[in-house]
DNA sequence: AATGGTGTCAACCGCGACCTG
DNA sequence: TCAGGTCGCGGTTGACACCAT
């Protein structure tokens, strides 16, 4: 049995909420391909039509079962990756050659990496994202056993709710310079934190690939960003024993959700209202102390708006006492700024 | 306990790029 | 050059878990 089967077998005593075994073809069928067919010859089109209904007949869709995981999991440990289509027929799959390489992909492959994102993957997601926007393989390459997928669900999971919350568009100035001003230095100094917690490990461990894979410190023309010497160290110190993939990479998601995150781990923000309080007002203090903030008030001229935004936005998910401290996070920018 | 709302994430889809004969 | 097959990407969907009421 070689190594992924055997976590597909300890996946198998987990219950996760995709992927247990469910019956298949919870849809339809292609949503297009009737339409589709009625545009061309009639004959033609009901010939086809029958085809695929046949197909869909024979193929599976819906949520992979353990067997099916096995088959595939064996099949490419013994012939390899790739020609998925064929690899689907040749493995006995009733899946699409496109369904399998999705499974492996993002599931199977002993190198993923599960459960939530680091502080520091957190960063180099925004980081990467406020360059290439959404090319989320471009990024997912640059954050060794993440796959594209679980990047962009991130994305639009947690960062897209958070411009909601601010009520700004995600792509906006506004939010992308409260990502950058009060965001990334947070996270940095999450990761930093978490860095120097386990600076004993660290120190024995080898550098991982998202050092080697740090983007160059600047944004593109249109978006001058550089990065800061927190920034910098965060990410070429803290991501050891972050990154790491290992044989258990397989645990599934529900596992995760059960346990505790990991110390400097992706805690959910909404869960942690207090340190959002105090992170931002130090994230605030930062930016006083930054080069570019000078720039950042000639650009904008409305530092009032982006502060009430995100008070705003913390208001609507935390508590009573939390709301008192946010409003008194107006009162230290006006000190700030007198 | 029941119910409705929301968040998460695996899986699907269409489309364009690339490959091959 | 062209047509058909394959691959990879980004967007979307929907089942399930969790939480608030």
């Amino acid at each position: 049995m070689n190594q992924a089967a055997d976590m597909v077998l300890q996946q198998q005593q987990q219950p996760s909420g995709y992927g247990g075994g469910a019956v298949a073809c919870r849809r339809a069928g292609p949503m297009m391909s009737a339409a589709a067919a009625t545009k061309r010859e009639p004959a033609a089109a009901a010939e086809e039509q029958d085809h695929q209904q046949q197909e869909e007949v024979l193929l599976r869709r819906g949520p992979w079962t353990v067997d099916e995981d096995l088959t595939l999991v064996n099949y490419i440990a013994q012939h390899g990756e790739g020609r998925w289509n064929a690899l689907a027929r040749a493995a006995g799959l009733k899946r699409t050659g496109k369904s399998c390489r999705l499974r492996w992909l993002n599931y199977l492959r002993p190198d993923v990496k599960r459960g939530d994102f680091t502080a520091d993957e957190q960063l180099l997601i925004l980081d990467l994202h406020s360059r290439w926007g959404n090319r989320w393989s471009k990024i997912a390459s640059h954050l060794p056993g993440r796959t594209d997928n679980e990047i962009k669900n991130y994305w639009r999971t947690r960062v897209q709710k958070h411009a909601k919350q601010l009520n700004c568009d995600v792509n906006s100035r506004r939010f992308k310079d409260a990502m950058r001003f009060l965001w990334m230095p947070r996270l940095a100094e999450r990761a930093s934190a978490s860095a120097s917690s386990a600076s004993l490990v660290a120190a024995a461990a080898p550098t991982t690939a998202v050092v080697k894979a740090a983007p160059d410190d600047s944004y593109d023309d249109d978006y001058h960003y550089h990065r800061s010497p927190a920034t910098a160290t965060a990410s070429s110190s803290s991501t050891t024993g972050t990154t790491t993939t290992t044989s258990s990479s397989l645990a599934s998601n529900d596992a995760s959700k059960l346990q505790p995150a990991a110390a400097g781990g992706g805690d959910d923000w909404a869960a942690a209202a207090d340190h959002e309080f105090w992170s931002t007002a130090s994230a605030l203090q930062q930016l006083t102390a930054a080069d570019h903030h000078r720039g950042f008030q000639d650009h904008h001229g409305h530092d009032d708006d982006l502060i009430s935004g995100w008070v705003q936005g913390f208001t609507d998910a935390s508590s009573d006492d939390v709301v008192s401290s946010l409003w008194s996070l107006d009162d230290i920018w006006r000190t700030m700024h007198c």
